[in-house]
DNA sequence: AAAGATAATTAACACTGTTAATTTTTAGAT
DNA sequence: ATCTAAAAATTAACAGTGTTAATTATCTTT
């Protein structure tokens, strides 16, 4: 069964070499300028080859998808190291905004664009978006952790956590989709988008902080 | 003079269709499906035409943008009739999610897309987003009458105001693009999508009264 | 009615995702 | 080594996209 083996090697081999072709365009042009004919032509083959190993555009994109989340967890992973749970808490936003300014397109691909979800929906038998829930489930098991220390006094640590993840969420957003650019007309001391961004992370740590 | 009014006038008429046409199909449809030939079928002209009223389709993603932003100041103004700040701002923050849910398309188009940004930056001469710096003022005011009122103590509003801004934001469109359907299997009460987003608001406003 | 300006059109370019039909390549059996 | 069947890759095509240049039709003014 050599051969037969080599054979599916094969075939994982040249889905790969699409996905990281597929990976060079999109991080360079985003999403939308990554078509199914640029990626051939940059692993020099048909543009309907693509088809037979990714069902369509969607099945690409919900793999940068994946990709995403892997690099976002590498980076997040040094937190282990800290053992208060709320400064590895401060620490995984500041490493999250941080992920959301460096790996745009990523970022769009993981919590804005449709594509992915939509891929999972169509395909996955059980839907559930694995990605997302694990990454919840960390957050919440940190946030609860907090909690045993004092902090959140009476609240749900899943609407904690929803809170959250939709303030650090909408902050990303509206900076990568040029919706904060205006602030800096409004005050001052904001000359830079990112003074925009770490002051107003710290103003809602400094929040979180008074729920003790 | 009355030929050349006439001339203007139907100018302006047919401007109007266009936009009128594009909004039918842009909010059944969305903005990505509303194709500027789409819409020349619509008003039984040719394609070509619409170039005529409008530079590209960033200009008409842009008149649909202020459109949508008219529209929410309509539902925004009976939170006159309150008195009382705080509970002025609860009703706003209320009505945003609304309208996020009921007009889909248009809040996407208001905060999400880039084409109507990029539309303001490569057209207007000084470069500034009218709608939304109007919009963030309002919320400004509101928030420093709550200081006022003993709300907030020690905080500056204007990161108040960016930290409630993006916390519904990143709730509305975590919602819109479909990343809060797994967050039913997280926790029983969410049964609907309507809890998830109410609940997560309310804990909001919680945690913004507990800061006086 | 002729001339000039304005409005609207057709034709075309360079793309897009995707599918069906066809060719090329590879593997197994004689 | 040759023939056959299966797998892989390709070409051609469909139906669509935003946008521009060149052309035709319409209307105003002389």
């Amino acid at each position: 069964m050599g051969i037969l083996e080599r054979k599916t090697k094969h075939k994982e081999f040249l889905r790969q070499a699409i996905l990281d072709a597929a990976k060079r365009l999109f991080i360079r042009d985003g999403y939308q300028s990554t078509s199914i004919r640029k990626i051939a032509r940059e692993i020099e083959f048909s543009p309907t080859t693509i088809y037979l190993y990714y069902k369509d555009k969607a099945e690409i994109a919900h793999a940068l998808h994946v990709e995403g989340f892997k690099l976002l967890g590498h980076q997040l992973s040094v937190v282990s190291l800290i053992d208060d749970p709320f400064e590895r808490l401060k620490v995984m936003g500041r490493i999250y905004i941080q992920f959301s300014i460096e790996n745009t397109e990523f970022y769009e691909m993981m919590f804005v664009l449709k594509e992915p979800m939509d891929h999972i929906r169509e395909c996955e038998t059980e839907i559930c978006w694995e990605e997302g829930q694990q990454a919840f489930d960390i957050l919440y098991s940190n946030l609860a952790a907090c909690q045993e220390k004092g902090y959140f006094k009476g609240m749900d640590p899943s609407y904690v956590a929803m809170i959250a993840w939709s303030t650090l969420h909408g902050l990303c957003t509206l900076n990568l989709h040029g919706h904060l650019d205006f602030v800096k007309n409004h005050k001052k001391e904001m000359t830079h988008i990112e003074d925009i961004l770490n002051g107003t992370f710290s103003a809602f740590i400094g929040v979180l902080e008074r729920l003790k």
